[in-house]
DNA sequence: GACTGGCACTTGAAATCCGCGAGTGCCAGT
DNA sequence: ACTGGCACTCGCGGATTTCAAGTGCCAGTC
C-alpha cells in the first residue's frame, strides 16, 4: 500500500471530518474523494494510520477522527494554502483603514478577524518595548501637577499625571521638555530609560527634586510591563463551535480568555521560534497549556518589515478550518502591521 | 391564612432556589426555615402565590420556583439589605485604588465586581459628553502634523493627529492654544465644541485653513460618539451559571457583551428614572431585551455627588443572590466613583 | 376559620432494555 | 496489492418501566 494513498486518505479525513463534525468511515470516505479504490484498501491504510497515531476511533464501531498529531501533519504537509479572493482583501483594507486611532484599529482588527474565521480572536496591542519614542510632552497643570504625554511609533499614546511638592516655574518645565526631547526622540523605550537617568544631573541641586519625579514616573512608563499586556478578545459567541460540553470544552478557554498573563504567553511565543512565513499554528498540547485539548492557537507577528510590533491570532477547536484561518490570520496581520507602521 | 406569612413564604422560596438551583416543594420549606406550620399549610400559601403570578411550577409534580414577577417583589419588598464587610470594603478600595490610569481604574473594576459577585460585570468609561475640559494642548510635530492633546476632568486623555497643508508657524501655534484654552477649559464638552466654533473668525484669513482643520478636528473630538461607548466586559467564565443550555442561556448574553450598543442601552438607563439610593435591577423582560429571559441585570452610575460619569453593573441569571450583588455594584460604584472623580 | 394529616394522583427523571445500523477487521480470492 | 464478503462489535435512539417528589383536596381537629 503507497504511502502516498495514505496521506491522501489522511487528509480526506480531515478535511471531512472538518466540515461535518463526525467520525468518517471508510464508506463515505470513498464516495466523496474519487480515491479509486474500495472500501476495504481504505480500511487498511486508516488500520496503518491508526497504528503510527494519526487518527483514533471514538469508539468500536465509529469512523475514524483525527488525533492532533493527524492535524499536525495535516498542518505541515497536506495543507494547500487558499489564499483571500481579493474582494475580501479589499474588505479587510478598507475596515481596517477606517479606524481613527490605535484603540480603533486594534478592536476593528479583533472583529474583522472573528468575523472572516469564526472563532474567538485575539489582538496584542503594540509593544511598547519595541517601539521607538516620537514625541514627548509636558504640560503644566494646575496645582502643581504636571501632565506626562508619551507619543511612540506605533501612534499609541501614554500618559502620566506626576503630582509634585511644589509648583515648577515655567522656564524650568520648558527646559526640561526639551532636554528630554532630545535624548529620547528617535530611541527605543528601553534605551530612552538608560538616556533619561543621565539628565537630572545636568540640572542645579535646587531643581533636581522636581526633575527628579518627573524623569522617573517617565521611565517607569517606558518600562511598563503592564501596558505591554494589553489585548483584545472578540467573538467570543463562536465558543459554541468548540463542543457542546461547557465545562470541559468552553469554560477553559473562557477562563484562559481572562487572565492575560495566558493569553500572552500563547501569543508572546508566537514571534520567537523560527520565521516561518506562515502563521504559527499550535494544536492541542502543543499550546502548552491544560485545559487546551481540542483547542487550536494560530498566531502571527504583525508589524513593518522593520519591526515586529506585536502578534495577533485566533483561538478555535483543532477541528477548525486551518487553510481559511491561516490565510485570514496571516491577511489581517499584514494589514494591520501595514497601518500602523505608517502611524 | 395570613398574607405576611405568604410573603416569607415567597421570601423563602426565592432563597432557597437562588440556593440551591432547584425547584423547592413544601416539605423542605418547612424544614430549612422554621415557619411553624406544617407543609400542607404551605402548600395553600403556594397556591395563592401561583394564582397571583409570583411562583411557579416547571412541570406538575415539581416544586415551585419564583417567576421574574416573584424576583421582582423580593427585590422590592423581601430583600434584606447585606451590607459589606468591612474587610471586603478594604479590599476593593485599596485595589482599586493601586491604579496607575483611568485604564488601569476601570480593568480593575471590571475584575474586582466580576469577582465579588461571581457574574459577569460591565463597566462603561467615564462619559466624554458629561466631563468639562481640564487641559488642552497642541503640539507641532514633525512635517506639518500637529498633535491635539485633551484631558477631561474625569482623567480621561484623548488624543488625535491633525495633518495640515503646511507647516504652521510657532507664533500661530502658541496663540491657538491659547485662545482655544481660553474657550473650553471648564466647559462641558458640548458646550465647549460650540465655544471653538466662534474662534475661527478671530483668525487672519491667511492663517483660517490651519486654524479651520485644528479646530474642527478638536470639536469631532469632543463630540466623538464611539469614545462614549467604551466598555469593559469581566468575569464570562461566570456565564456557566446561566444554566447548561448554551444556544438558549449563554448564547445570547455572549452575543449581547460583544455589541456595545446593547450593552450601553443596558446601562445607559440605569441612571435615568427615579434617583434611586440603591442600584437599579432589572429582571427578565424588564431589561427590554430579548434573550435576555433568565437574566438580570444590576447597574449603578458612578461618579461625584456633583455629576454622573458613567454606569457600571452585573449581568447575571434571575436566580442570582440580588442582596450580595446589589451591595457589591453599589460599593464598587461609590469607590470608582470617588477615585475618578479627584482625577 | 385556620390549620393539619392522610391519601390518591400526576409526572418528570433515571434506569433499563432492545433493535438498528454504521463501521470494523479479517480472510480468501483475484 | 487490491477487493468482496462476512461475522462481529458497540454506541445511539427510542420505548418501557420504575421511582419518588410533590401536589391538590378532603375530612377532621383546635
Amino acid at each position: 500500500m503507497s504511502e502516498e494513498r495514505r496521506l491522501e486518505v489522511l487528509r480526506a479525513i480531515v478535511e471531512d471530518y472538518v466540515a461535518t463534525q463526525e467520525p468518517v468511515g471508510s464508506r463515505a470516505l470513498v464516495e466523496r474523494h474519487h480515491l479509486g479504490v474500495s472500501p476495504a484498501t481504505i480500511r487498511n491504510d486508516m488500520a496503518t494510520l491508526e497504528d503510527e497515531g494519526y487518527i483514533t476511533q471514538p469508539h468500536t464501531s465509529a469512523g475514524r477522527i483525527p488525533t492532533d498529531k493527524g492535524y499536525r501533519m495535516f498542518v505541515d504537509r497536506l495543507a494547500t494554502v487558499k489564499a483571500m479572493s481579493s474582494a475580501e482583501r479589499r474588505a479587510i483594507e478598507t475596515f481596517l483603514a477606517g479606524a481613527v486611532d490605535v484603540d480603533d484599529v486594534i478592536q476593528r482588527s479583533v472583529k474583522v478577524l472573528a468575523q472572516l474565521t469564526n472563532q474567538v480572536a485575539i489582538v496584542q496591542y503594540p509593544s511598547l518595548t519595541r517601539s521607538t519614542v516620537r514625541h514627548i510632552e509636558l504640560v503644566a497643570l494646575e496645582s502643581a501637577r504636571v501632565l506626562l504625554v508619551v507619543i511612540t511609533s506605533s501612534g499609541r499614546v501614554e500618559q502620566r499625571i506626576v503630582e509634585l511638592e511644589e509648583t515648577p516655574n515655567e522656564e524650568l518645565v520648558a527646559d526640561l521638555r526639551s532636554r528630554i526631547i532630545r535624548a529620547t526622540v528617535g530611541e527605543r523605550l528601553p534605551e530612552a530609560s538608560l538616556n533619561l537617568a543621565e539628565i537630572i544631573g545636568s540640572f542645579a541641586p535646587g531643581d533636581r527634586p522636581i526633575v527628579t519625579s518627573i524623569v522617573t514616573t517617565l521611565s517607569q512608563t517606558f518600562s511598563n510591563e503592564r501596558s505591554d499586556e494589553r489585548i483584545a478578545v472578540g467573538g467570543t459567541a463562536n465558543l459554541a463551535r468548540f463542543g457542546t460540553d461547557f465545562d470541559t470544552a468552553i469554560r477553559p478557554v473562557l477562563e484562559a480568555l481572562e487572565e492575560q498573563v495566558v493569553l500572552l504567553k500563547l501569543l508572546g511565543e508566537a514571534s520567537r521560534p523560527r520565521p516561518t512565513e506562515h502563521p504559527r499554528v499550535r494544536i492541542g498540547s502543543e499550546t502548552g497549556h491544560e485545559g487546551f485539548a481540542g483547542t487550536a492557537v494560530v498566531s502571527s507577528p504583525y508589524g513593518s518589515d522593520a519591526e515586529i510590533l506585536a502578534t495577533l491570532g485566533t483561538v478555535g477547536p483543532t477541528r477548525m478550518d486551518y487553510p481559511g484561518t491561516i490565510a485570514a490570520v496571516s491577511a489581517v496581520a499584514r494589514y494591520v502591521g501595514r497601518i500602523l507602521a505608517d502611524g
